[in-house]
RNA sequence: GCGAAAGUGGCGGAAUUGGCAGACGCGCUGGCCUUAGGAGCCAGUGGGCUUAGCCCGUGGGGGUUCGAGUCCCCCCUUUCGCACCA
């Protein structure tokens, strides 16, 4: 027996696997394919914990999917546009092809110790030519075929700076770094039309995709049904809303436009001209969020003009407030105060009516009586044509009032019945330099026409200037921005680069072939590769990404990209089907890990002391907590915090409780203002882990203390994988031991003949545990697969220990439990095997058979219930009956003590399942 | 504010279809061993009690059921997303 030393042996495979080409993926018709993607990282400089916690787990799964069987493809790459690189070069004057080329070499290094199953000649880098070539050439067909549009949408706008701010960089309306105002402003840009694929995307049939992710989606599609109706105002002019309720038409009173509407302008009167400009302007500085948020005090002004409603053929008030988002619908509203909170709160606020048209349960409401909005079911009233028609609670047409009103616009033409969602195209310009160039130049007429194909890339210039203010540089720099136009004329080339999201949405295809050039992938690899088969990473990505990735595939559905792929396919006899519909058929997030903070605030209350827990009428933050308190007293750091409840250490080690009256002074020193129970800090404070807190967790630091398996195995058995949390150093230990024990026996044989009956218990052990971590790695539950490995661990070393097993027991255990190691600690396995006389690899075996017959047990234990409390077990065999176990349950002496004279007025046999122990419950 | 998810020992977390709550690990307690360590081995470890046993226990309150961590209703708390961060 030796000691384990990963350092003696994880390089030593890393460098044959990468010499053998273990992990080169090839296309093999003959086998079925798996391709497993993780979603690709940005290159910020260094592979921190959290790669390696996205990362370990999806290799773990890929390596048992190859086991199984399975070719897989397990791609990494980067995605290597964004704006950290432009801010490194802002601020210290770092090109930012330079940064990010350095900081890829340098990931990649940290790649290889994490001594995962990546194909690196799969690589892609979205920032290289050979990449976004294509990402510009998708914009080329996009365009064609009516995908891509000019339009105008609201931007961060600093007038000091002159330039465009991202959302993130704008902290309460002002600049982050430089603290200049910025304002909303609207901006003519480039956009998809995502939404013409709005209701296709809502569609979630055959997707294994989690629920949550689904209903974000759903939810941020926003499919509502309703109608639109056209507001004429004196004169020709119009203004069309959306309504979901045009039932209520009737009941309109006034009209409510955005502050950025079009028409605002032309329909403010002279007297109301100065207002309204003051309003549009202070509209302008508040984000959208605080906007929609529902508790905010109603604000608007009217215009000075009216509208007719054409249901009441009444002129009504127009005004704008900035509770209407110009971004929805059509900007414009028209107000039923009497059947809508946010139109009720504007109404009484500045006096206008309120006419109900829809009966509550009492009957006729009451207008004057009314303090909020009635939005029930009734039926409907002051409405004309559609009176006395009932008004459920359900959406569209559904609802009888809402199809008669829709019945009765269209009619009379002056509206129809129109779905609304609350998606918006995708805006896709970026005022900033390192991204995707749109391959568009501008004619001196004013108009936009594309590069040719094959004049991309359109390549960013490297030799420019950053501006301290952000701005483009690619505006200042005169060879780039000189064109020509398609006739020879001149033009000016789009300095608006794309969202890098554009990068991210059809990468997976790259992946297939980086270095083909005839177009974006390789119809050979796709036909045999396509669809990816497990895609994972951070939920974070819910709507942005993961819609546009989704649209992308579509698009590319539509335009025909994948026609070459599907012929490839027939002719290898594999039917296409709708396999390009989607582009990931199963979808799974993982959690984040964090940092954990480990110390609470140590306090001194004081109060009155009843019982063992002191009232506190004064909770300070002090330094240090003294050797003993005194009476009424109490001082110890925050252990924990429930509410109003705390659990502090007490000198002696122990802890007090402390229940903080509500009336209570508390004081913070570092937190101004008045305090609250919920500012102070208790034990364990969990957060992200930043330079800033200094909680940051180098893998590398624990590579070389522990070796890379054990960082792997904790990260997999530590944490709910799809949850995360803290990452605590003193949980390694355990994986630590588990691997080491691991490494023991699999390192030394044993001496003595073995025990017939023990050796056959090892072997249902080792059926049950493969059949554990298969499910724990098929179903993402990393955790509970190890705990598996570890249990049957505990019960092999026993077994060892009283010389239970023989050498043959021994090297055929040996060569399963090896072989079930390889996903999770893939250098241990790969050693061990060799040691035990495989053949090279490990991870090119197949994965053990699970046999049912061999886990089975011949006995189990009956639980017996009364009312559902366990009052006693027996031993019975394992395919007890109902009877049988009736008999032996009633009989034992749990049960007896409970069923009285007049013996059990129910029984209940719950047979044994899989895992679960027969049961039988007795009512008494 | 809107939307989504989650809440289980001192800690990370298990619990398959409504069927023994706390697997596995950390920590802790006791013992052993030793070339004394960030070591190893053995045993114990949800709380409580009048301890052959019994009672309580999955954020709080109510309900359905022979049986609820799991299903339903109300409430509280936390985390995540909200369109130019990726």
């Amino acid at each position: 027996m030796s000691e384990y030393r990963p350092a003696e042996f994880e390089e030593k495979w890393r460098e044959r696997w990468e010499r053998e080409g273990v992990y080169r993926s090839k296309v093999d018709w003959e086998r079925p394919k798996h391709y497993a993607l993780t979603m690709l990282p940005y290159p910020s400089g260094d592979l921190h914990l959290g790669h390696w916690f996205a990362m370990v787990p999806s290799d773990a799964r890929a390596r048992f999917k190859r086991m199984k069987g399975f070719n897989v493809l397990f791609p990494m790459g980067f995605d290597a546009f964004g704006l950290p690189a432009e801010n490194a070069a802002i601020q210290r004057g770092i090109h930012p092809w330079k940064w990010t080329y350095e900081n890829i070499e340098n990931m990649r290094r940290q790649f290889r110790s994490m001594g995962a199953m990546f194909d690196w000649e799969r690589e892609a880098v979205s920032c290289t030519p050979e990449f976004y070539r294509w990402t510009e050439w998708f914009f080329n067909r996009f365009l064609e075929g009516g995908l891509a549009y000019r339009g105008e949408a609201l931007v961060n706008w600093s007038e000091s700076l002159q330039t465009v701010l991202a959302n993130e960089q704008v902290i309460d309306g002002k600049d982050e770094r430089t603290g200049q105002p910025v304002v909303q402003k609207l901006m003519s840009q480039w956009f998809f039309r995502i939404t013409q694929y709005a209701d296709e995307l809502l569609e979630f049939d055959e997707m294994d995709w989690p629920e949550a992710i689904r209903k974000a989606q759903t939810n941020w599609i926003g499919r509502s049904e309703g109608a639109r109706v056209a507001f004429t105002i004196e004169g020709e002019t119009s203004i069309e809303v959306f309504t979901t309720r045009p039932d209520t038409l009737w009941g309109a009173t006034f009209m409510v436009l955005a502050p950025e509407h079009d028409l605002v302008d032309q329909l403010t009167s002279e007297d109301q001209r100065e207002q309204i400009a003051e309003y549009v302007a202070a509209a302008a500085k508040a984000s959208e969020i605080e906007r929609s948020a529902e508790d905010r005090e109603k604000t608007g002004v009217f215009t000075g003009s009216y509208a007719q409603n054409p249901a009441s053929g009444e002129k009504i008030p127009i005004w704008i407030a900035d509770y209407v988002m110009v971004g929805y619908g059509t900007g414009a509203i028209m107000a039923v105060p009497a059947h809508d909170q946010r139109d009720f709160e504007f109404a009484r606020k500045f006096d206008l009516e309120v006419r109900p048209v829809i009966t509550s349960p009492e009957g006729v409401v009451d207008a004057a009586a009314m303090t909020e909005a009635y939005v029930g079911a009734g039926a409907m009233f002051n409405s004309g044509p559609i009176d006395g028609t009932r008004c459920t609670d359900s959406k569209g047409r559904s609802n009888p009032a809402i199809a008669a009103a829709i019945e009765w616009l269209e009619d009379h033409e002056v509206g129809r019945e129109a779905i609304n969602y609350r998606l918006r195209d995708w805006l896709i310009s970026r005022q900033r330099y390192w991204g995707c160039p749109i391959p568009v130049v501008r004619r001196a007429d004013g108009e936009y026409e594309t590069v040719p194909d094959d004049s991309l890339p359109v390549e960013l210039p490297q030799d420019v200037e950053f501006m301290p203010t952000g701005r483009s540089p690619l505006k200042s720099n005169s060879d780039f921005m000189a064109a020509v136009a398609k006739d020879g004329g001149p033009a000016e080339r789009e300095t608006d680069t794309m969202d890098t999201f554009m990068c991210s949405s059809w990468y997976q295809y790259r992946y297939l072939s980086p270095g083909y050039d005839g177009a974006p992938f390789d119809p050979e690899e796709a036909a045999y590769w396509l669809p990816v088969d497990t895609y994972t990473g951070g939920a974070e990505h819910a709507t942005m990404h993961l819609l546009y990735t989704r649209f992308f595939t579509k698009a590319m559905r539509d335009l025909g990209m994948f026609e070459d792929a599907a012929t490839v396919m027939r002719q290898r006899g594999r039917d296409p089907g709708r396999i390009f519909d989607e582009p990931m058929v199963v979808l799974r997030n993982q959690g984040q890990v964090l940092g954990g903070e480990r110390s609470g605030d140590v306090v001194r209350a004081t109060g009155s002391t009843v019982g063992n827990v002191l009232h506190a009428d004064r909770v300070e933050v002090v330094g240090d907590a003294p050797a003993s308190c005194e009476p009424d007293e109490m001082v110890g750091e925050i252990m924990r915090r429930t509410e109003n409840i705390l659990t502090l250490t007490a000198p002696d080690g122990g802890l007090m409780t402390v229940e903080v009256e509500p009336d209570a002074s508390i004081d913070i020193p570092g937190i101004d203002g008045v305090n609250s129970v919920g500012q102070l800090r208790h034990h364990l404070e969990v957060q992200r882990m930043s330079k800033s807190k200094g909680n940051v967790v180098n893998p590398d630091v624990w590579v070389d203390r522990h070796g890379a398996d054990v960082l792997r195995a904790y990260l997999m058995f530590g944490f709910d994988w799809a949850k995360g949390g803290p990452f605590d150093s003193g949980g390694m230990q355990g994986v630590a031991r588990w691997l080491q024990d691991v490494w023991a026996i699999g390192t030394t044989p044993p001496t003595g003949p073995g025990d017939p009956e023990q050796e056959a218990m090892i072997e249902r052990r080792l059926h049950q545990t493969i059949e554990q971590v298969e499910r724990g790695l098929e179903e993402f539950s990393f955790n509970t697969a190890i705990a598996a490995l570890m249990a049957f661990r505990n019960d092999l070393r026993a077994a060892l220990r009283e010389d239970h097993l023989g050498d043959d027991a021994w090297r055929a255990t040996m060569d399963v439990m090896v072989r079930l190691l390889g996903p999770f600690a893939p250098h241990t396995a790969e050693e061990l095997w060799e040691r035990l006389g495989g053949d090279f690899s490990v991870h090119a075996q197949e994965w053990p058979a699970y046999d049912p017959e061999k886990a089975a047990e011949d006995t189990v234990t009956l639980v017996v219930l009364v009312n559902g409390k366990v009052r006693d077990r027996v031993d019975v065999a394992a395919d007890v009956g109902q009877d049988e176990a009736r008999t032996l349950g009633l009989a034992t002496e749990g049960a007896r003590r409970y069923i009285g004279d007049s013996g059990p007025r129910k029984v209940i046999f719950i047979p044994a399942r899989k895992g679960q122990e027969p049961k039988l419950n007795i009512v008494v």
